[in-house]
DNA sequence: GTCTATACCTGGATAGAC
DNA sequence: GTCTATCCAGGTATAGAC
């Protein structure tokens, strides 16, 4: 087969997503992947920060069609909303509490420790940043709020799952998704900021 | 002196907090804390795990005074959330984006792969959970509403926190900030849920 | 190009001198 | 009780057989 390198990915962005970049090995990810140790260097010269890079830009850029694929279709946006963050808790509780946010747990580890990952992670962010406010903005959400709607919303999101995964519990989840719906009705009605 | 363990807490808690837990070695932390590396498991017999909870809860249940020390003595609760977000930016620029929550990043890098590490994260966020609670019960609201408030202003916290890092960039932060305050004024005005 | 063996280092942990 | 020397497993990375 050619799809060694595709294997490698796969087993990278699992094992990252759980365990963090420090704390998953090389040798970890090759057992999993079921591929040679020296696969890795073939296809990642640059090491496990190239292989990390890569895995942040794919897996995270993945995860941004979410935007997509579970807002945009939704009849309005409030009930896109609660359909995203209902799907999340799904998600969550179906992993026993692993599978969050693909970059999240990196994007903390790296934060102030390896500029290369931490742009990647920055990059990825800007990018959901963008396309939220673009499906925002197609609900009638000036460019603006579209914007703040967004950072508010991947927000919520990420903090509610570090406690719902820190707490084994989705009510973090339910409650930040309740109060991502207050602040769209908010803008929605044009009540706007004090 | 018979300061060591101090030493040793003091140097751990901070270097856990920048470069999470895998990420963070033993003889890192004694050089730190210019401490002998047999200390170490002189006053922590567990070693790094008993370390890391103890750094955990000390920590975690600190940073929860933040609810007393900031909200708490405010004129009024939506004052009060914008002193806590706006304390937390400053913070964060100040150190660089390497000073946000005390345990977050351990949080999530345990979550799946250390019971008695996840354990112990879950403790802080219940005891910050109830520390809100009671502090935004005495500012008039429900405790359905208070409880619900103080898992929303969490979730925005720690979300932002981690695009704030990520991004080197406050903006997160305070729109965070700024729809913690819608929620609470949302329930404030008593327009309630849905 | 695939894969194995290995080099080299740092990780956590321990023993024991003082 | 303070501190040093060391152990062994695991980490990343490389060399080279096939």
């Amino acid at each position: 087969m050619g799809n060694t390198k595709e294997r490698i990915l796969a087993a990278s962005a699992e094992l990252f997503r759980r365990n963090g970049y420090t704390g998953t090995g090389l040798k970890q990810i090759v057992t999993a992947a079921s591929a040679p140790f020296g696969s890795i260097y073939h296809f990642f010269p640059g090491g496990k920060e190239q292989l990390a890079e890569e895995v942040i830009r794919s897996s995270g850029m993945e995860y941004g069609k979410l935007f997509d694929l579970l807002i945009a279709p939704a009849p309005d946006l409030v009930t896109g909303l609660e359909q995203a963050f209902a799907a999340a808790a799904v998600t969550l509780r179906e992993t026993d509490y692993a599978d969050a946010c693909p970059i999240a747990t990196m994007a903390l580890e790296v934060a102030s420790t390896n500029e290369t990952l931490r742009r990647a992670t920055a990059e990825v962010f800007q990018a959901w940043i963008l396309t939220g406010t673009g499906v925002f903005t197609r609900f009638g959400l000036s460019e603006d709020d579209a914007r703040r709607l967004t950072i508010a919303v991947i927000s919520a999101l990420e903090g509610a799952f570090v406690l719902s995964r820190s707490l084994r519990d989705v009510e973090p989840l339910a409650v930040a998704g309740e109060a991502a719906v207050a602040t769209a009705r908010e803008m929605l009605t044009g009540r706007g900021r004090g």
